[in-house]
DNA sequence: GCGACGTGTTTTGTATACAAGATACACGAG
DNA sequence: CTCGTGTATCTTGTATACAAAACACGTCGC
């Protein structure tokens, strides 16, 4: 259910099998990336790269070309890949884009999604709603990505799904690097009753417009959370040395 | 000017040099995909490419994985790549996306361009008439997505510019395929017209509703193109044969 | 003492070599 | 004569080897 965020959009007839190493390799650098473990502006270095998963250059590089097409890498000839930075600048570039995207999706889902489909939806936000209620940030997380990914496949339309999933990666990232307030998050949760509710009285409309407002909202939330992060200068760890 | 149709977002200062042959092999392929030298379902032979382009088959693979993203080849494990059908289903799946980018690409424009590139936009578009004029199709195709290109420009956006350009492959692919009418051809220049009064008046709702009619238009066109196309079994080629 | 140049090392870009899976054809059994 | 199986060949997937470009450091000149 985790990983394999990229293709949520699969039909299930033509049961595409994974080109082992090469995907593999690029599921588990997207998440390391997006989930912080390779820190923005870290050069990636190929050898050591290899090394720790255990392959090639050419399976590796191969990886990091796709990733570079998603935005989470930067290469530069001759001087190698990187960790892209999550700027402002960049999530205000995304975010315009994510949002024309998701008000599509949420036409569609509204009006194509199935019974059964609208009612997976609902389990997984109840499921979600409960790692609210016991402050599971992990848990919440990964059935919030659940819900969004059930909304992509009920809109019934794979290219939609996948241009939406490359953009995600870089706006999910975001996410991993700021920390949720409190406050967020309960609004968060409020927007997301309204997302389920508009889905299950399949109105289209509004579930086209809650979707961009959701997204919207995290901007805003993105943006006092990056700002803060932006100007470490003051106090970079002084904060908890302090404290001694 | 020609060419180069996947990167029209670049950033002036960045200037990030081209890898040259993987790079410059997308383009060669992508070329050859769209413009329908190399034809829908044909099974890509690596080592043929390879003696073809004069490269190894580590740049060519990178290639053929990238264009693999771009939904213009197909890839099954160990079975090899070839190249994807045009078909109508993947059309009516693609146009929606691209509409929803195009509106807000539109509405972006015509608040940010600058006037020189609206200048710049109504010369091309001169320029576009008089080939309409002269019934240069070739010319006034590559003028018509240099017209498009801009506009994306201007739109200030790089990821909607990539995102745009990436779908794009697919849908000129089939107006490479189907041949333009003379009706069609017509109704998509008076569009244009349209297209720019309003970027001139830098009438975002007006520009941004323009630009997916006329995607819808020309999809209307192709479904028709194609539909013609999809029963070739009544007479292949005994059309011909019958003049005689 | 400071700066520029040159050499050595590292790292990337490309080509080639090897291994595993898939296709095609031929042979044999029914 | 037809169908199934086994082998041979080819193609892809991965690893390694080679070449060129970039970086780092030391030396030489001013």
């Amino acid at each position: 259910m985790d990983g394999n965020h990229q293709s949520p959009h699969q039909p299930p007839g033509e049961a595409i099998e994974r080109r082992s190493l090469g995907d593999a390799l690029v599921e588990r650098l997207r998440t390391l990336i997006v989930e912080g473990a390779l820190k923005p502006g870290e050069k990636l270095n190929e050898r050591v790269l290899c090394e720790r998963f255990g392959v090639s250059r050419t399976p590796l590089r191969e990886a990091i070309s796709l990733l570079a097409t998603e935005g989470l890498i930067a290469m530069r000839p001759h001087k190698g890949a990187s960790v892209t930075a999550v700027t402002l600048a960049e999530l205000e570039e995304v975010f315009p884009v994510m949002q024309a995207l998701e008000r599509l999706t949420g036409e569609r889902a509204a009006a194509l999604a199935t019974a059964a489909e609208i009612e997976g939806i609902a389990t997984l936000h109840d499921r979600m709603i409960a790692c609210y209620r016991r402050r599971e940030r992990m848990a919440y997380f990964h059935l919030n990505e659940a819900i969004h990914d059930a909304i992509l496949v009920a809109a019934r339309n794979p290219t939609l799904a996948a241009t939406t999933q490359s953009l995600a990666s870089r706006i999910r990232r975001a996410r991993f690097q700021a920390n949720l307030t409190e406050a967020r998050w309960a609004e968060a949760v409020a927007e997301h009753e309204a997302i389920l509710a508009a889905l299950q009285a399949r109105d289209g409309a509004g579930l086209g417009a809650l979707l961009p407002d959701h997204l919207a909202a995290k901007l805003i939330a993105l943006r006092a959370a990056l700002a803060a992060d932006a100007q470490p200068e003051t106090a970079p760890a002084d904060v908890a040395g302090d404290g001694h």
